[in-house]
This record gives C-alpha cells, structure tokens and sequence, in this order.
DNA sequence: TCGATTTAGTAAACCGATTTAGTAAAATTG
DNA sequence: CAATTTTACTAAATCGGTTTACTAAATCGA
C-alpha cells in the first residue's frame, strides 16, 4: 500500500483534484464547494492519513517552508543555542531548519549558499564569515530574505542583529585593569570577522585609557582548525611572557584556555584572570576566575526569526540594524 | 533578471529541454549527443552561472538528497557533535541535514517524523525516546531508511549504532566503590529510555556485586523540562543524605551538578566522588572528580553514515547492530 | 417566466526538472 | 543500391500538487 496523492483521493471518491485540493486548502467556503461534499473529503482523507508531498507543494508554490541555518560551527554552543531556539520559534511557525557549518572557510560558505538557494530555502539566518562579498552582494540585490547576526561586514548592507562588541570588551577588561593587572594578553580566533577586529579593539582601548602599552606581541591568533592544540601553544607562550590576565574574543577559546591552565599551569591559576566575550556556566565556578560579557541568546534568536519573518513578507527596501546589549558578569 | 530554468536554456540555444538535460546530466555521450552540442550547452550554463532547480529534481526523483537528524535537543553537546560530524561525512556524499529536537516528548517526536516523511527526506539518524513505537514501527514497515543511535527499545527491530552501557556503567562505579564510596547515589533523565535504564542497571550492577544495598530513594530522576534547577533539588536533597559518590547517566546532567556543587556546596567538593557517562574536557580537571564514560563519537558518527547509505542503497532485509565499547576514565 | 446570478464542481495549464518513446537524416552493410 | 544501423536529437508524459478559466444546473429577481 503506497502513499496515496491527491489523484487517488479524487479518484476514491469521484470527485476531480481541484475540488480535493481547494477542500483540503480550506477554500472549501470561498470556493463553493458544498458543505456534505467537503465533510466527505475529509472525513475520507483522515481515514486513510493522506499527507500532501511538500516537494510537490513547493515546486507548484514556490517555497519550501524551510530556513537556511548558516554558522562556522553547530556544535559551538552558542550556535547550537541559538540555532536550538530558533528551531523552536521557527517550528511554531511551520518552518523547519536545513544547517551548514562553514568552518570559517570561504568556499565553503559559497558552496552552502548555493546549496541554500538551489534548494529554495524561503529565508537565511547566517553568521558569515564575510571574507568575499560576491555571493552575499547577489543575494542581496535580488532581495533573497536574510538576517545576519554575531558577525557584521562595514561593506556589506544587511538585516543585523548585533550586540555592542567595542565598549562590552572594553568595560570587561577594565575591571580586571582595576584589580591590578599590568601585563594582559589576548587570544582570538580569525581577526578577519569586524565583529572579532571590535572585540580585540575594545581590548586595546581599555589599555590605551588605562595608560597601559598595547603590545602587539601579547595579541595571540588561535588557528581554527585544531583550537585545542592551538590554544595551548599560544597560552603557554603567553605564559611564558608572565602575562596576569588574559582576555578571549568567545567562550569556546576560553573554555579550551581554562582547560589548558588546569591541566598545565595549576600553580597559576590564582594569580590569573580571564576575561571572556560570551558567558558559560562553567565561568561561574571555574579558575582562573572569568569576567565575562554574556550576550542575551534568548533575545538574538528571537529577533533574528522576527526580522527574518518580516524581511519575508514584506519586500522593504530598508534595512533593519539592531544592537543588544550584553550584560558584563564580574568574577574577581 | 529572474533564473534561468532549463526551457529558458534550451530556447536560448535552440535545443530542447532534453538534450540540455542530457548533457547537464553527463549522459550526453550515451545518449549520442555530439560534442559540439555538449561544449556549447555545457559554456552557455556556466557563462549564465545556471543552477538546477532541486526541488524539481526532487519531485521527478523522489530523492532530496536530505536526511533528517532527530535528537531530544540538539543543543546538548553529545548531539550537536554528532550533528557536526555526520554533516560533514553527508556533505561529502551530497547530502544535508534538516534537523528536529523532541525534547523526549512524544508527540514532538510524531509530528517531526511526519514533517520529514512529507519533506522526502531520503533517511534518517534517530535518537528516539522510543514511548510510543507506532510511527516508527509504520515506517520500518514501510521500509523507511533509518539508523537508531544513543537509544534502543527492546520491542523494536532497527539499525542500531550503540554503546555498551550496563558493564560500562557497571565498571566505571566499581572504580568509586573500590576506592571506599559506600553510599552512593544517582542521577538520571527519564528512564523511559532502555539505554538509560541499562545504565542504571549497571550502576545497581556495582553496588550489588560489592554488597552495597540498593536504596532506592538514592536514585533520582531530574526533569527535563528545567535540568539545572531540578538538577539542584534533587542534588541537595542527596547531600542531605550523606552521599560520598553519586553517579550520573549523562554528560549534561554531570556538568549541571558540577555547577551546583560548586556554587552551593563548595565545602564538599574534596570528600566526593562523581561518575558520568559520556566524557567531556571539563571533567579533566574539574571539581568534584569525575570518573566517566567517553564514548567514542567520531566512530559512532562514521557508522551512522556508512550503515544509512548501505540501508539507503541496497534493500537488504536484516537489520544491523552494531554495539560499540566505551572507554572509561579514571579520575580518582 | 425569462434572463441574470449563484452554486457546485471540473478540465487543463503550470511549476521545472527527468525519462520514455520516438523520428529524420546520415552512415554502414551485403 | 536498398535495407539496416547508427547518430543526433526531440515531443510528450510524468512527478504531485495549485490555480485559472470554464460549464452545467439551480436559484433569484422583476
């Protein structure tokens, strides 16, 4: 017994398949189709669980009821937060996620967006990499719905949904300037993304207003691809230069960071601070103790599907910036 | 400038949508299409950048080149590393993810394997709470591609990727025991789960072995619905109890009562001995001690695909288990 | 009571690909 | 050189829905 369509509705019941469809799309009323007729089609369609194919819907409509979920990483927990509760909000909607993982390369991030597009996804919600505009700008021009957030591009004009970076790190890595540190170091991933390049800002402004020398030496670049090995080389370097706070641009690198201190420096771990961009429960009992800048996750999901609803139906020209507020999280 | 679709490629060049399909195809030497056809077809699609529309192909096909990945949430790590993986072995193969989280309730977990059958999906990877067998049993009926992992229900027959649970739970709380627990209490999610309940049984396994009596109300089961805070009343009410040990059946549950004692009952940390299943790096040095369970999550991943595509290939009736062993971690 | 309107429904086109069954012309064969 | 085969290509059906443009019968209004 295999699936049967709407030609085998019909046909079951003598009717033709507009009239089962328009029943089925309740324009039964509109479309006059009588009130004995209707209850018989779907009393019939219960019976036998009939289940309309969404791909034939989709190529017929146009849209395909699904979002386009585009991060370097999913399993990041912010992304998997995010993308968590986006699935839900979506959910409630009728839209489901497809994902892509770009791993901050480039290519890949090209070969996603195609596969989106071709697959006619009816929206993106993305953090880009923003290294090659090309893609994006055409997408853009022809008006394909996207919200960006987590990253932003000063060249490329798109629906944000940001938090304030600059003044978030600055105010975090002056608290621990207060306590006392002299010699702060700092550790990032890829500084190409604007939004890191204002986190490492923030960074240096806090020193510069604190009349500390910025020392491009202290500034140390993860690589992406092993961070783990990675941190603990560029940790232990820092180490080494007897740096007293370290400052991160997001969880995953300080977790990795609190990790590498545990298992290779405990006899440091009470005179080091941590300074930290996004928050985790971990940060809460953890040495070296962590100030950290939480980012309000609940909030960005739930603007990003907003917007991103918006952006789909009307077709507004303008477009829509918004910029959180995180919240700094003192541990001294 | 709207897409082109392949009708608009052919009345451009002056071929019908056959042979351009044909050729997009690569069955333009089979199908005695001449070179010069195939060169100039195969230059106007790449100088116009034409791209098939999937959904099309889809509908004829009956393949969308997707999977559907069901899990409880997603956003737990165990899931979203898999998650990763399995997105980048698919990717290879040309396949995407769309996701869905249950949160273990039932009816999530009915109305998304219904979304995925009416999206065509091509298979699925499942990590079922396995409360009502109906749909499932339905769809491996029908002979519906699909791959269980993490969880397994003894009433049902599918293709499993497992982990051996009750002797590895067994052995890893045989590790406290040895080193003098002699009240030892745990913690789980639901147990509805079998896989959940082999690990409690194993946990139990332990204490009988070692002529520890079982004591029931030192077995608590957390609500899903709000882990963290549910995690802690249970957690507080075992400390009341003078426990010196306390099991856990997973890494979520485990990082959640790190927290709790490390926020609320810091004065205990040394004098406790915890054991989770599933290994994350915050056990390496947190407090207190975690011996654990690591299961082996890039195999777990390869198998999931390598056994989906072979289910997805051929029609082969057996079903396949395949029951991987973990690896334990002393921390003591 | 006769033309106009409403009711209840249907046939056929369409979305954009793939695939089957074909055809006309050129090349090969006996 | 006629019959056959090969080459190069195409028309039309199909996948499973939605939607537009109709029609026949019933009802209504004056």
């Amino acid at each position: 017994m295999k699936k049967k369509s709407i030609k085998d509705i019909a046909q079951d019941l003598g009717f033709s398949k507009t009239t089962v469809s328009f029943v089925l799309n309740n324009k039964g009323d509109e479309k006059n189709i009588s009130k004995k007729t209707q209850e018989k089609i779907l009393a019939y369609v219960h019976e036998v669980n009939y289940q309309p194919n969404q791909i034939a819907k989709s190529l017929k409509k146009g849209t395909t009821n699904t979002i386009g979920y585009l991060v370097p990483d999913i399993s990041n927990p912010f992304y998997a937060k995010i993308g968590r509760l986006i699935e839900d909000l979506l959910a409630a909607k009728g839209y489901h996620l497809i994902i892509g993982s770009t791993d901050e390369k480039q290519e890949k991030e090209d070969s996603l967006l195609n596969m989106f597009v071709n697959r006619q996804v009816d929206g993106l919600i993305v953090a880009s990499c923003f290294e090659n505009l090309g893609m994006l700008k055409t997408l853009a021009a022809q008006r394909f719905p996207m919200v960006f957030f987590d990253r932003e591009s000063p060249d490329f004009n798109g629906n944000y949904i940001l938090v304030e970076n600059k003044d978030s790190m600055k105010l975090a890595v002056e608290k621990v300037i207060l306590k006392g540190a002299k010699k702060i170091g700092l550790l990032s991933i890829t500084p190409n993304v604007y939004s890191l390049k204002l986190r490492i800002d923030g960074y240096k402004q806090a020193l510069i207003e604190n009349s500390i020398e910025v020392d491009e030496d202290l500034i140390r670049i993860v690589e992406t691809d092993d961070l783990k090995e990675s941190t603990k080389t560029q940790l232990t370097s820092l180490m080494e230069q007897k740096v007293d706070a370290i400052a991160f641009t997001n969880n995953q690198i300080t977790a990795n960071a609190i990790w590498v201190m545990n298992t290779a420096f405990k006899a440091d771990l009470n005179r080091m601070d941590f300074v930290s961009f996004d928050n985790i429960d971990l940060f809460d009992y953890s040495m070296p103790r962590v100030t950290s800048v939480a980012q309000p996750i609940p909030e960005i999901a739930h603007y990003l599907v907003d917007i991103l609803e918006q952006v789909m139906q009307s077709d507004e020209e303008e477009c829509k910036r918004i910029e959180l507020k995180p919240k700094l999280i003192e541990r001294l």
